[in-house]
DNA sequence: TGTACATCAGTGAACGCGCGTTCACTGATGTAC
DNA sequence: TGTACATCAGTGAACGCGCGTTCACTGATGTAC
């Protein structure tokens, strides 16, 4: 943490960390133009460097996807780590501030968002790439588990996670693709996971509070 | 509905509807490759045609793909009337097979679906396109306003409308991208919907049954 | 400390490709007389 | 009914472009002696 990993652009002809460069350089493109629009030759001309020095780094385009992807879901789940690092406020507020941190990791960073669970380019058949997502949505399995509490089976825990994240992920998308628009009046999207996070959380001979609106 | 809307493929020179026959390929085309990689060119060669007879049609790429995404809402508009015509089984099974087929037309024209909602290629600056998704939108605010009552505000309406159609939207964009795949377990979209509708449909006073698993 | 050398991250020019779009054209069609 | 003609949906060749990738190369770096 104290030691910052300096990329040292080396002015003459070795670049430093170039791999690190061009992944940086293309999640800034995917941000701007989408996963499917960007070019290796406009990432190497932000990094100063000829078309043919990511050969040196990446087997090939979908190479430099896998790692981008990557780097996706791991701060995407760092984010949720963060976001849950306070637990004075009970089980359920942990679960909804994950899912806060997952729709601001998507309002953040869209295209990266995108390539990670979208479909194209496709991205899930790198078995690294695969696993760092796993992890990711383990995190909140678990703290599904402890709400559900030691009784509850693993099944049981990932089937209500898996309810939570439906929810999130429509959030995520709807807001980022600008689709709440049709809706005609403003979507509070992080009101909007803490009001259904709670419902879906919700025992089931419980009664439920009021709702957000 | 008697009179089926035929496209006669005249042998010689003219092509009868190539407008509608484009349009129907570009669907094709996008349903195996995505809505950022179809081309022109192969469009063309499916309806057997010049790469230049499009433009006697349609301005340029932009405007085939607001075609194609109007056509998208058209069907799933008329998917989501047809779901909801038997009304016998109460408002909130209405609603609830109105989500299903929401999810069904995503599973069918995954490709489609994503034009239509997606930003990659952007669709949602055209008006007439946005029209037909307000269209579609519409249909199911009417139906949450039955379910709410006659006291119920418009804005209620739409409030918890866009509550369920984040979930709904949720599930049919986990499906169709493969990400469920990361939970390890089969995930059953329908029966998905079915549980987080009726459960966040529910009255906020009342008491909910059991859950789906 | 100085030198010879292996390593390898870069260069820059070139390739083949598929694409969207334009252009002058052609020939089928429907209609006015 | 027959003919002249305007219309316009098609053709096919060509364009310019940006792209991913390859190639032989060059020169900076670190290390063994």
């Amino acid at each position: 943490m104290t030691t910052k990993k300096t990329i040292r652009p080396k002015d003459g002809y070795h670049h430093g960390d170039l791999g690190q460069a061009l992944v940086s350089a293309v999640r800034r493109l995917i941000e701007r133009d989408g996963p499917a629009n960007f070019s290796i030759s406009e990432a190497c001309k932000m990094a100063g460097v000829s078309t043919a020095a990511p050969y040196k780094h990446f087997a090939d385009k979908q190479d430099i996807l896998y790692h981008v992807a990557r780097s996706g879901f791991e701060d995407l789940t760092q984010a949720m780590a963060a976001a849950s690092a306070d637990r004075s406020q009970g089980q359920v507020h942990v679960i909804t501030q994950m899912g806060k941190a997952y729709v601001r990791f998507a309002l953040d960073h869209p295209g990266t968002f995108r390539l990670m669970f979208g479909s194209s380019p496709n991205v899930k058949d790198d078995p690294t790439v695969n696993a760092t997502g796993h992890t990711c949505f383990s995190t909140l399995i678990g703290e599904v588990g402890n709400h559900l509490g030691p009784d509850s089976s693993d099944t049981q825990a990932k089937q209500l996670a898996i309810l939570l994240w439906t929810f999130v992920h429509g959030a995520a998308s709807l807001a980022i693709d600008k689709d709440y628009d049709a809706a005609d009046i403003p979507v509070d999207v992080e009101a909007l996971v803490e009001q259904a996070s709670r419902q879906l959380l919700a025992r089931h001979d419980q009664v439920l509070g009021p709702p957000y609106w």
